[in-house]
DNA sequence: CGTTCGCTTGATATCTATCAAATCCTGTGG
DNA sequence: CCACAGGATTTGATAGATATCAAGCGAACG
């Protein structure tokens, strides 16, 4: 738990080109940002916060993946959201953290004080654009795994999550799972074992090849005709 | 319609009071923004935007409720939100709106241009956190709706979503529905047949008493039992 | 008074959860 | 390097919840 000033390039990671953020402020806001935020590492399955400890800051991956996850007293466990490289996280504002946030592998986030980027807002504007778009991100990726949760099969959720990671790693082929089989039964409704059937199916159908945490997306085109929209 | 500069009570409905926004900065936010929005009406089932059109403003209801739909291809339809008085959408910045918007019943929306909008985070900090808040919320309600539909049986999610409208109009005894069943099914990921199958049985239990649009909550504390957490 | 649309109820089919067991990795220690 | 332990994954059998198909009911409206 130490503390750097050369988190930049790392918060850049998929986003768009240098040249456009500086024209739109963006750079300044990240440069500000990076002076009061602190580089912290966790393990795996690590917990970054708990669930119903006071909120205070947000946070940025700057590499590896988390989840946001939440238990309830009957035992039944939701993943709310993967976070991955350049995601930001825990932005809610509510005085009690609604889910508690996981290390799945090793990663390495920056952790903001809100204290102290409410008085960035007030230096610095493209900061509250900047905070406003990632809630937005946040907003448009929730209300997509609604419509998921709300009316797929399990076969259409399976489908969409490796095309959701595919598209994530910018590599048509292949699907990286860092998180367990119990994860991804969680973060689409479905018990582990409907997970594994289906991908089972589908190996079977000759769509896919399966390892633990590895797909292989052979047929793309029947992929995508079953998990698009 | 029309025009006018009369919204600002309407704005504040069921939020914090004035002073406190006065000492806030967000009276003022609000007063810059009633001076770039249109007020519209729209009568029931009418569609205030469509899935697919291009973005360019955001509304924020002023009475009545909207539903925001998806309508797939093969005629599965998710609803995304209810929003009732108060509650902003439209937020999202991609080029195309990602659901459509409909009036439930009457209702009387505001309407502000994004551009201007983000002229006046030039002039007006206030704004800029108002815009944001208003993301978050819409995030939070978007991820308490994850858990519903991702591990809640058919009768939770109907018992939370009562528990929801009735904490909405801050009575207890009582939830308005003012959609139907086939939103309220396609708001909960269930059936429209499951919907009635379990008000029906909540009612031989009873626990609650139903009319098409108005349920009668008679035993408060089983209800939160089913479908509180 | 009949029509229509939304709501409710019933019978059956289907999908996924649950319970149970076998197999495969993975990391560890000898 | 190999053997082993323990957890994760996979597969199978069955149960249970909800969807689907079908029909009846009831209120609003011309």
């Amino acid at each position: 738990m130490y503390r750097q000033l050369t988190g930049v390039p790392q918060l850049l990671h998929g986003g768009p080109s240098i040249p456009e953020i500086a024209r739109s402020g963006q750079l300044d806001a990240l440069i500000a940002l990076e002076a009061i935020g602190t580089r912290l590492r966790f393990s795996r399955n690590q917990e970054i916060y708990a669930q119903g400890e006071g909120g205070g800051s947000w946070y940025k991956v700057i590499s590896g993946t988390v989840r946001l996850s939440k238990l309830r007293s009957d035992g039944r466990r939701n993943i709310a959201e993967f976070c991955f490289s350049g995601d930001g996280f825990g932005l809610d504002k509510a005085d009690e953290r609604s889910f508690s946030a996981e290390a799945v592998e090793d990663v390495t986030v920056m952790r903001y004080p809100s204290a102290a980027t409410e008085r960035l807002i007030e230096e610095n504007l493209a900061v509250a654009r900047l905070l406003r778009d990632m809630a937005l991100k946040c907003l448009a990726a929730a209300q997509r795994r609604l419509m998921i949760l709300g009316r797929m099969t399990a076969t259409e959720r399976v489908v969409s999550f490796l095309l959701e990671l595919s598209a994530r790693n910018d590599d048509a082929k292949h699907a990286e799972l860092p998180m367990c089989r119990c994860d991804i039964g969680d973060y689409l409704g479905i018990t582990i074992e409907t997970v594994c059937r289906v991908l089972s199916d589908l190996r079977r159908r000759g769509v896919i090849e399966v390892s633990p945490h590895s797909i292989t997306l052979l047929d793309r085109f029947a992929l995508e005709a079953i998990g698009e929209d």
